[in-house]
DNA sequence: CCGTAAGCGAGACGGTACGTCAGGTCTTGGC
DNA sequence: GCCAAGACCTGACGTACCGTCTCGCTTACGG
């Protein structure tokens, strides 16, 4: 049994001592890297830039990350955390709402996140790391991993919730049923193919509901 | 009196004489700018390796395009065209099929989609400019007019089509309608949130053909 | 015979075209490197200093020299040949004075060399290039070769004549010969052993014409 | 009033406790530096590669040492040193020989000079000090002091034990006449600008004491 | 003989410069 | 006048060291 200790790692080149950290840099880069993907667009953040103006060295920040989006990434995350514990005492969004009406909550919390996604200090730094994605997989990985799934897991938790209350039936997949919520939003603010509106939301989730075909 | 042709441009620094372009160096860029998107990845791909790809002078590049992002633009699409002439004699894809059973033809023509979206040749450069059009509005405006538009628009006349023939209620949107067709496909091979499989697929036509909730 | 054409070159990688070379760019340099040397010093002369004074890119110095200390060589080279063509019309350091007194001569000789060593325009460079070669054996053989020894020839041309002339005996080796007013001047500019005037001077010819043994 | 102990530095920072210092550190440091000079050059030396190699804390290296010329300086009179306590049982070079022949005496030394100049462990570090100190007067101060002038002085001494024997000309001053044997042979080493042999110094010892002009 | 303050190995930090790569502009010579 | 070629200025890359600054630890001094 080949159970390894976790304090190892045998590394490339030696990992740095986390417990030497320096807190005051790692948030003065996630406030620069942040700041400069809304001010001069993903494409022409540099780590020089992000060092320059976080005052900090460049080693520094290749001492804890090994790109612009992976910077990018932890910041974001932090953000959401930050707002997390700013808004709700604990977890913020453990689950979505659930008043018994599927479509109701669907609705709310379609209309939130539109919100959100118009919101200049969302927008930029996540559309960034959705565009690095789309390129790049092992970013995409952790961008999956560590921001969509946890909200998709909550929409399939309410689907599945809605089928043993006999409102969504129970021989379909809540994982792709739950798609029709997300994906269409998510290419309209990716692509820009159509407006984002709660009116559109809206729409989606009583289309998704009954069915394009007539009863 | 320095006649102007209507067309003309009021361009900074003098239109270049489109007439003595040379094809012989358009289609040497196209090719080796599909082919190292797919070789290097787009992230690396860099002018001066296109230019030095095709042997051809950088100003040759900067001359008619004005960065990565368009050239591949351009030759993506000739590349659509020329696998359509290759392909149908005349117009290609003017339609969807329409065999009277939108289900069969939705699913029939998701399933070719996603072969083609599996495909090396197409996947490279069609994910590097949907990446860049997601950060870059330029391009996105160009990349969607161009490349997605022509695409949706087939389904959406496919479905008013169905509307017709009682297939699909007419009192929804079809714009809306046709996104629950492309945009799960779309995320999945953008984000890859899932895999892109025909049975997914085939599930998609009929959970938004039939809603999710019971009748 | 595997005599090699002169245009031939398989280079590393790639000669640049010297056709094509910004003699605006080049004189630009060699006057930075020149003052850089004399303010700051050689040891915090860098490449990134010297292009941002001379108002040049970084790569248009690694493209021609390989280290500062090839810049600084060649600008000195450079300096010299300025200030010969201003000084003379044509070859001005063409051979030592040869009035017919050996002595006198070699002291006007030392006397100018003192003055010269002192001039803060040559001291500065001439002993940066000198510190270099002490540790760098290929600097040491092209700063030799095209600064020092073409001076060192004169002084062997000049003791040959005197030997001609019986003033300086024929048995000896003018090469060595000639280092008894060469070098003790060497040293103590160099190394600091002593200070640097035409008394001294004047005494080192004295002595080392006439020995230091008794007559 | 602040009473000082005569030995008070009014140092910046509070000078080190020299009583706690480690012997061990400082001799490693030593051998690090002096390894590091002969096999990658001094250009290539660093503080971090000596505190490396040393296994060492760089600020060990800063308490104690301003630079890594002043560390080469001090390990090698401590190398010095160190031959001198192995070779002789106490003070090796106090004087130079003196057996009445002032010729022979000084051939002899400069060949054995010669053979210690050419030797690999003395030769890296004594050259990188000197090229250091062309360049650097506060080096170059010291090293003179410390380095250079105790031997010279021998030169001097033995000079004027020669002038007293009336074998060197009393009106000469002992300090120029002394020249004549070191420094054609420094520059030699120094510069390059010959090979440094037995018979090289041989000739040099007879031009110097019988002069270069016919008796 | 024990507590404490120094020296120590280690290495993170804010910086500067390295040598390289590419961007976009401009010039030269060939066709 | 377009083109291949490529020199040029610019600016960012990722790395190496600089000299300073903690961190625990070990060690020897002085109360």
């Amino acid at each position: 049994m080949a159970t390894k200790t976790p304090a190892e790692a045998p590394a490339s080149k030696a990992a740095p001592d986390a417990k030497r950290r320096s807190e005051r840099s790692r948030r003065a880069i996630y406030e620069a890297a942040l700041a400069l993907v809304t001010e001069v667009g993903y494409g022409k953040v540099t780590i020089e830039g992000i060092a320059a103006r976080a005052g900090v060295g460049k080693q520094t920040i290749y001492r804890w990350w090994s790109s612009k989006a992976e910077v990018l990434l932890e910041a974001f995350i932090d953000l959401g955390e930050q707002a997390a514990e700013a808004a709700g005492g604990g977890e913020a969004f453990a689950s979505l709402p659930d008043t018994g009406d599927v479509a109701a909550d669907l609705k709310g919390v379609l209309r939130a996140t539109v919100d959100e996604l118009l919101d200049r200090k969302y927008d930029a730094p996540y559309r960034a790391l959705a565009a690095e994605g789309v390129v790049n997989r092992e970013l995409s990985e952790k961008f999956v991993q560590q921001l969509l799934e946890p909200g998709l897991k909550l929409y399939v938790a309410r689907i599945e919730a809605a089928q043993a209350a006999g409102q969504i039936r129970e021989d379909l997949d809540p994982r792709i049923a739950m798609e029709f919520f997300v994906s269409p939003l998510a290419q309209r603010w990716l692509q820009g193919t159509g407006p984002l509106t709660h009116e559109y939301t809206d729409k989606i989730v009583d289309y998704a509901l009954h069915g394009l075909a007539p009863r």
